[in-house]
DNA sequence: CGCATAAGTTGTTTCAAGCAACAAAACGGC
DNA sequence: GCCGTTTTGTTGCTTGAAACAACTTATGCG
């Protein structure tokens, strides 16, 4: 459904919509394109194109290559996304890392750190400023490089509202403004969002669906709902919490209050506990056990599958996606968990045979909310070009939207 | 969240987007406005906005009243829907009666009619049938009074992908095709939809909210998430299937197949036969019984209020609501059911604290997907006015009476 | 070498909205 | 009762953005 913003369109936003149309089709292209592939993808006339290709090549957005021959005709002039002149600085907290990392417009690493460290049960405050050291030590780097940092977004494992954290179960956080923490960040305002939302996106950039759902399996269970492009991110922005899904009443009792929540059944530390292995800290180490034939660890798996099929089955029944994509260290079990998860979906999905749901892996990527914060804090610019150039450096963007 | 549509905006495009605006404002309006005030609402220009409201007026889809003295100044002229002129047809099969119902711009009944009857495993042709001679009948009223059709919605309850119906599990209807068996309808094509999802739609309409889940509590149970005015339908448009979310895997078996679904609690017929009251064919008699105190009925209702608590955390953890709407028979026992629910949504949603969910009962009026359905069906007309002005319009009806 | 072909540019036209000035229709104070 | 004030709606002019058509550029091919 096309929801008309409420807004006067006027001739500026026009131009506004033309040029943002033209910057996403050249900075999210899979190769360069030429002015003329560019008009004839957007149905925009050829003369126009080369406008507010103009337009963009002069703001630094967007570069031309040498022209190519290719067959008859004069050749193209390939357009691809700059390298190293804007970037976005990607920020995440996880249990058991820090991490900054700068992308530029062509979805390249410009520079990144990650320090390890045990985050379960933390100070926010030493956490944060540690974070900070890192960003400023990042974006130093990318700067040398000649990368302008246009704007910052960090994951967090937890609720985020406007730009507070409100719970992050597993670090032991309530209530944190993260903002205070984190003077001098350069670029507009911070964004704050879910790793797993972030993590999605990053998964966006590489997938060739549009639509999907992104289950981010560690010791929470984090989940975002892709469609179209864009995420359904609820009311409040506290959409997919997949991980708190009652999966039995009757269940364990989980750290977040309520009874059998999915991530006591299917969470890291859930699955570990019950495969009791000694010395086992890692979910390959629960396959290698299950392909090995023991028969707990087979147990803890199928228990983990079952609840993790009826999750997903309220999940497709309620927003009607086709497509689950599994991340974080979950991934690790999605063969044997495939037969059992999938067996719960055709027979609970009520439209399963009109709309079977695929279960698969992400793509593998080093911290994937990392780079999905990186493309999240660059989405502005790309978003609205016109803005960007207008003013670069100043808060010039009201949208923190997609 | 501003999801840019992927097309070259050109002039055209300008104009029809703030005609469409210019539209809105003033058929949802809730009193007559003035051209300053819709320019004042909406950003435009005093002159464009005459310009645009000329050509309404000229198509017939505004009116004007005759201008109003309010204080100083050059008394304004009202602007009011035309009624009578366009209407939207909306009809409904149901699991005991069906519908058809002519609305115009204005949100009024033009005509109506609607049929009793027992559609449980029924016979889709005949019943379609029934309904194309009800749809003729009704429109020809409406036409009678200078209604022009625009077109007309369909509500199933059931689950619906483009034009047809897959299945419908309580009429026992499966893969039908209802534009095969309703022929010469008046205006453009028959939109399907489900149930729920119009009488949403109708909710919509009068509700101060414009963000909210409703949940159509019936022999089977559906829902459908609305955020700023627009619905979440999914990849195929099956979201809101919440009657078949899972509450306890070792619940009762479902006619869809699964187990413990939340039908087999709450569904009307299953909180009758728990309530084992004989002859009581209604929910108002189950709350009557328990507001007497009879055990049986508590115990049902607590069944069917704890199984509906889960399923809603579900909804609400993933799809994130604050605003629950409870609609149709289920309406029936908000009350008694309402301490469980809220009891189970606080303790399993996780964002509880900070956004907590609030449960009402829908807007009463008689049959409101039928209303959804025919508001449905005028929806292209107020989303693109110029569509309408320019296409089918003035033809058919010859002129209007009076 | 000329012709076909495709890419990109330049000048003109078209169309929608803003702007400013103005006309219309009330009120209020004297 | 007349004149200034206030708000509404309209008219003529200007501005801006994109389409269109014609043109230039640069290549391949016979």
């Amino acid at each position: 459904m096309d929801q008309p913003s409420s807004r006067a369109a006027r001739q500026e936003s026009l131009r506004e919509h033309n040029l943002a149309l033209v910057a996403r089709e050249v900075l999210s292209a899979s190769r360069p394109l030429s002015r003329a592939e560019v008009a004839a993808r957007t149905g925009l006339n050829r003369a126009t194109v080369s406008r507010l290709v103009a337009e963009l090549v002069a703001g630094r957005l967007v570069i031309e290559d040498a022209p190519v021959v290719a067959g008859a005709g004069r050749p193209a002039t390939p357009l691809r996304p700059a390298s190293c002149t804007v970037g976005g600085l990607g920020l995440e907290v996880s249990l058991d890392f820090l991490g900054a990392r700068v992308l530029d417009l062509a979805g390249q690493v410009v520079a990144e750190e990650v320090v390890a460290g045990d985050h379960r049960a933390s100070a926010a405050a030493a956490v944060l400023g540690d974070l900070g050291r890192l960003a400023q030590q990042v974006a130093g780097r990318a700067a040398a490089q000649g990368t302008q940092v246009a704007g910052s977004a960090l994951a967090l494992p937890g609720l985020v509202a406007h730009s507070r954290l409100l719970v992050a179960p597993n670090l032991g956080w309530r209530e944190v403004d993260p903002a205070a923490h984190l003077h001098e960040l350069p670029g507009a305002r911070l964004r704050l969002d879910n790793e797993a939302r972030l993590a999605a996106l990053a998964e966006l950039a590489v997938a060739e669906s549009r639509s999907f759902l992104y289950v981010s399996g560690g010791v929470g269970i984090g989940a975002a709902v892709v469609q179209d492009g864009a995420f359904a991110t609820g009311v409040h922005n506290f959409a997919g919490e997949l991980g708190h899904v009652c999966v039995d009443p009757a269940g364990p009792r989980c750290r977040c209050g309520a009874t059998g929540c999915l991530e006591t059944f299917a969470g890291t530390a859930a699955i570990l506990r019950a495969a009791d292995l000694p010395e086992a800290s890692d979910l390959s180490q629960v396959r290698s056990a299950v392909e090995q034939g023991n028969e707990k660890a087979e147990r803890a798996v199928a228990r983990a599958a079952s609840a993790l099929g009826i999750a997903l089955a309220a999940l497709v029944n309620l927003v009607d996606v086709s497509d689950v994509v599994l991340g974080n260290t979950l991934a690790e079990l999605i063969e044997p968990m495939r037969p059992m998860v999938e067996a719960e979906l055709s027979t609970r999905v009520l439209a399963a045979q009109w709309a079977p749901v695929s279960l698969r892996v992400a793509a593998t990527a080093a911290h994937p909310a990392l780079t999905g914060a990186a493309r999240a804090a660059l989405a502005p610019v790309i978003a609205d070009p016109a803005g960007w150039l207008a003013g670069p450096g100043q808060g010039g963007f009201g949208k923190l939207s997609q």
